[in-house]
DNA sequence: TCTCTCACTTC
DNA sequence: TGAAGTGAGAG
């Protein structure tokens, strides 16, 4: 059966929602609204173009105009907005007028990003949940400035392929194991004016990843199987669960919508920024990776060469003593076979998995690299603007001597992907993709529930020029940095009719419908509210509110305890997981996310514990997997990505409309703009892979690395010696390495 | 591969 | 000052 505004309330099943009634009182008319209609409220409905028509007594809370007015866009029945209309003082309404928007969004960092995708980002999951680093973190504009919007982010897999880090490079180990469960986060200052947002930069680096699929930092909520458009789970939290070893795209979506309830029915602009994607790793396998985190991340400052601290002295003890070795080495068996000689160390150390390997690394990159002595700006800023020269310079000393320290061959620039010693010691250097480096400029897809109007086909279209811009972009940062890919689609008729691959849109969904026709633009399964209960107060904002715990919240509240609930109050997992969208609603608010009367929620404490969601967790993953939308592993069309060097089938027939694809238009060709821009802006990018550089754990001198473990011991012999090599290292490694470097 | 603890950091 | 975010390293 399917669930419409204009038709809300679903036969047979009514009587179901009493028993929320008496709980729900305050609430009630977000009850109405969302569906539910009272039977002794007259049918009444609100003219298509809103409240703004109605003549009502008095005056109406904005609150409720503004309700009104969604329930009047959508086709609400007026009858179903509940006696909450009625309670409520009231005043004239003023009719709001709709800017059109045309909102851009400009990827923050993007050369960090860059940096650590021409490397294959890796992004640590842990079971309590790690930031995700580089921040995700845009800029938007073009927004209406009066107009609200819900920032939401979430991550999808970009394929179906599970990685091994082999070889210094990521490669396909087979099939990816089963989807975790989606969501999404919803940026806690959510929802704001267009103004609000346009004034900062949108972070999202409260988001954290886990592995934990047990995870408690979220609740889900279970859709009916036969919901028109939300079958399956929908789940918010601050922690996006994912599979180590699987490769995602982040996404970032602008909803223009004035309340979380909205979203089933309002246009998603949807962005994806190629060099974002990323594999998630329980541990670093590419040390190129660790370095360039270490080199960026404050909290890391503790493992930077300059730092003072405990392991900083570890590590300078150990290069000291692989120093003196070195110098030793030399002079024992002079200086031809240092390669051999450092290959041995090397090999030696990655064996016995003794720390001075990756401080090492760590201690000759700063030699050779800005690193050290550099502020992290000046660092970053040299690998901005080269990377690779700064990488190749290196390469030319220290890669090409070393050729094999790990596997590497006298890596050629051309092959210094593969070949480079990046990697953990155990396996190598650095992923070797083809590396899409940042030249692709973001993909967006805008989906609307509603009739794609001319103005949510307007991106798009002017995205045609996109590709020149995201060169622009890409040359002037800072400046009009943001020319995402526009593909906007109409949700009802085209996400249905040809999956967004990778976007998350179940090809079912076009058939049906959501909300008089609407269907809706969120993947099914797709829905994590940010700020877990706990969470909330500091992360959701004025969007979620507290329970009625207070500081509580909902976040203790497990799906065991949500059951308890569900079943005191009358509800069977079952039933919770049958209950349609609108009763879901009041599950949400039970778990601890009040919601006003009009479908907001409210910050005020809020106990009514309803319910069912409970059941969702377990009834609703399990229809993941089963219901048609939400199979993934079934149908999960996804976005390939080449920076990885990997397949890309390009599912041609994307319904979005393609008005403007960039770069990969070009590259597209017969597949429409989206499946092309998703597809080939990677493609179309790989271009300075080869520039890639060791650059940090290459870096290492050819002495240090040559220091075998078992000889530590002499250390106490060299110390003086040490010593003094030490300081005449600081200044002269960088000869040394050079000259041996070239003269093999 | 993953999990946990540790010492270090930022805020 | 303490909570929380880091990668290293051991198991």
């Amino acid at each position: 059966m399917s669930l419409s505004m204009r038709d809300p309330v679903i036969p047979g099943t009514s009587m179901a929602y009493h028993p929320f009634l008496p709980h729900r009182a305050p609430d009630f008319a977000m009850s109405a609204v969302l569906g539910h209609q009272p039977p002794f409220f007259p049918a009444l409905t609100l003219p298509p173009n809103g409240a703004a028509a109605l003549s009502l007594p008095g005056a109406l809370a904005k609150p409720i105009m503004d309700q009104l007015v969604g329930a009047a866009e959508t086709g609400i029945p007026f009858s179903s907005l509940g006696p909450q209309a009625h309670l409520r003082p009231l005043k004239t309404m003023e009719p709001e007028e709709e800017v059109e928007d045309d909102p851009k969004v400009h990827l923050e960092a993007k050369e960090l990003w860059d940096q650590f995708h021409k490397r294959g980002t890796e992004m640590v999951i842990t079971k309590s949940g790690r930031r995700m680093f580089p921040p995700f973190k845009v800029r938007c504009s073009g927004l209406d400035k009066k107009a609200k919007y819900i920032l939401l982010m979430d991550i999808i897999a970009a394929d179906d392929c599970r990685y091994k880090f082999h070889n210094s490079r990521w490669m396909v180990a087979g099939k990816a194991d089963p989807e975790m469960p989606k969501r999404m986060y919803i940026h806690p200052d959510s929802p704001a004016t267009g103004e609000q947002w346009m004034s900062k930069v949108v972070t999202f680096h409260k988001l954290k990843l886990t592995n934990n699929i047990s995870d408690k930092h979220g609740f889900t909520l279970a859709f009916p199987s036969d919901h028109a458009t939300w079958q399956g789970n929908y789940s918010f939290g601050t922690q996006t669960i994912l599979n180590s070893m699987h490769k995602y795209q982040p996404r970032f979506h602008i909803v223009r919508a004035n309340d979380i309830l909205k979203l089933p029915y309002s246009t998603f602009r949807t962005y994806l920024f190629p060099e974002t994607e990323f594999i998630a790793v329980t541990a670093y396998q590419n040390d190129k990776i660790t370095q360039l985190k270490i080199d960026n991340n404050p909290f890391a400052k503790g493992f930077r060469d300059t730092g003072n601290g405990r392991r900083e002295k570890r590590k300078q003890l150990t290069l000291q003593s692989m120093r003196v070795f070195d110098d030793r080495h030399k002079k024992e068996n002079g200086t031809s076979d240092e390669s051999s000689s450092e290959q041995a160390a090397f090999n030696c150390f990655a064996q016995s998995s003794s720390p001075a390997v990756s401080t090492v690394g760590t201690s000759n990159l700063k030699d050779l690299c800005p690193s050290e002595g550099e502020s992290d700006a000046e660092a970053d800023s040299k690998e901005e603007h080269g990377p690779e020269a700064c990488d190749a310079a290196k390469i030319s000393t220290t890669t090409s001597e070393e050729p094999s320290r790990d596997k590497g061959s006298p890596a050629l620039k051309a092959h210094l992907f593969a070949a480079e010693p990046g990697g953990r010691p155990r396996d190598g250097g650095r992923p070797d993709k083809a590396s899409p480096d940042s030249r692709h400029s973001p993909a967006t897809i805008s989906s609307s529930t509603r009739g794609l109007g001319a103005d949510e086909r307007r991106s798009p279209g002017r995205e045609g020029a996109a590709p020149s811009k995201g060169e622009e972009a890409r040359a002037l940062p800072g400046k009009e940095a943001f020319a995402p890919l526009t593909v906007q689609t109409d949700a009802a008729a085209h996400l249905g009719q040809g999956p967004l691959p990778g976007l998350g849109f179940a090809p079912g969904l076009a058939g049906q419908q959501f909300f008089n026709g609407h269907p809706l633009f969120l993947h099914p399964g797709q829905f994590a509210m940010g700020g877990a209960f706990s969470g909330m107060a500091a992360g959701m904002g004025p969007l979620l509110a507290t329970v009625s715990g207070a500081s509580t919240g909902v976040s203790g509240l497990d799906s065991t305890a949500m059951a308890s609930a569900a079943a005191a109050q009358g509800l069977s997992g079952a039933s919770a997981a049958t209950l349609p969208f609108h009763l879901q609603q009041h599950v949400l608010a039970s778990q601890g996310l009040a919601m006003s009367p009009f479908g907001s929620l409210f910050p005020y404490p809020y106990t009514y514990m309803a319910a069912a969601a409970a059941a969702s967790s377990a009834a609703a993953s399990s229809s993941v997997h089963r219901h048609p939308f939400l199979n993934l592993n079934s149908m999960r069309p996804r976005l390939r990505y080449s920076p990885y060097s990997i397949p890309m089938p390009v599912p041609d027939s994307s319904s979005l409309l393609t008005t403007a694809l960039p770069s990969m238009a070009a590259a597209a060709g017969p597949l429409d703009g989206k499946a092309a821009a998703l597809a080939a802006s990677p493609a179309s990018v790989a271009v300075d892979s080869g520039s890639e550089l060791n650059s940090r754990s290459s870096t290492l001198s050819s002495s240090s690395v040559s220091l075998s473990p078992k000889l530590c011991p002499e250390k106490e012999a060299a110390t003086s010696e040490l010593q003094s090599i030490q300081r005449l290292v600081s200044g002269l490694e960088a000869k040394p390495d050079r000259s041996r470097s070239g003269s093999p």
